[in-house]
DNA sequence: ACGAGGATGCTCT
DNA sequence: GAGCATCCTCGTG
């Protein structure tokens, strides 16, 4: 599998937010083989946009980073891994886009997942049913073993990557506001796979 | 099926 | 001290 190079994520943040929809998430596990998911569910966040960490620390006029704080890395190279907890409990993957000192992630929010399933529901315990295991952001990092240690780390490389689609599929692309957010509502910046099972349940924040 | 409530820790004001 | 890009369990119908 050839991961998608830095420059796949070197493009505005929409346009790589839809394309990853059938990207497949890949990682090479030390010990429990290869994991391997279709990406079903994404969410786009830039950096002029309110519910962007980061928000703040640029210059709203000249559009440069002016200070530090948790969201500085969405600044650094495109594929770069930006993950952070929330609620004190799950971990959040993004991968960083736009050029070098733009802000700018996509939010991998569900995958189906391909390869690994075993190894997947050890850690998903929880998982009754096989959509259980990876449709929700906090479900698939769990599920894919993914936590701070991989943060900042290069996603154009093994372990953890991006491949291209395997298969060809006949996919609709649906948008909407993004789940769980409240400032940017507004925004229809989620992509998904309309009326796949391994899409997250959870009801988009305008929807409310 | 669906809704309420709780868990739990970091960032920012 | 509040808010948070979430998930799980346990109620009630």
């Amino acid at each position: 599998m050839e991961p998608l190079p830095q420059r796949y994520f070197d493009r505005p943040t929409l346009e790589v937010a839809r394309d990853l929809i059938g990207v497949r998430l890949v990682h090479e596990h030390p010990t429990d083989g290869v994991l391997v998911g279709r990406i079903v569910e994404t969410e786009a966040y830039t950096q002029d946009d309110p519910a962007f960490h980061g928000w703040n620390l640029v210059d709203p006029d000249t559009g440069e980073l002016t200070r530090e704080g948790r969201g500085t890395d969405l600044f650094r190279a495109p594929g770069t891994a930006y993950v952070y907890l929330i609620y004190g409990m799950y971990w959040l993957l993004n991968v960083v886009t736009e050029a070098k000192g733009t802000g700018g992630a996509v939010l991998i929010r569900a995958v189906e997942p391909l390869d690994g399933q075993t190894a997947m529901q050890a850690r998903r315990s929880a998982a009754r049913r096989p959509p259980d295991l990876t449709n929700g952001p906090g479900k698939l990092t769990q599920a894919f073993a993914i936590d701070d240690a991989f943060h900042g780390t290069d996603l154009t490389q093994s372990p953890l990557y991006f491949a291209p689609p395997e298969e060809p599929n006949d996919w609709t692309i649906a948008t909407s506001s993004r789940i769980g957010i409240s400032k940017g509502v507004d925004r229809e910046w989620r992509f998904f796979v309309e009326g796949h099972s391994f899409v997250s349940p959870a009801t988009p924040s305008r929807e409310k």
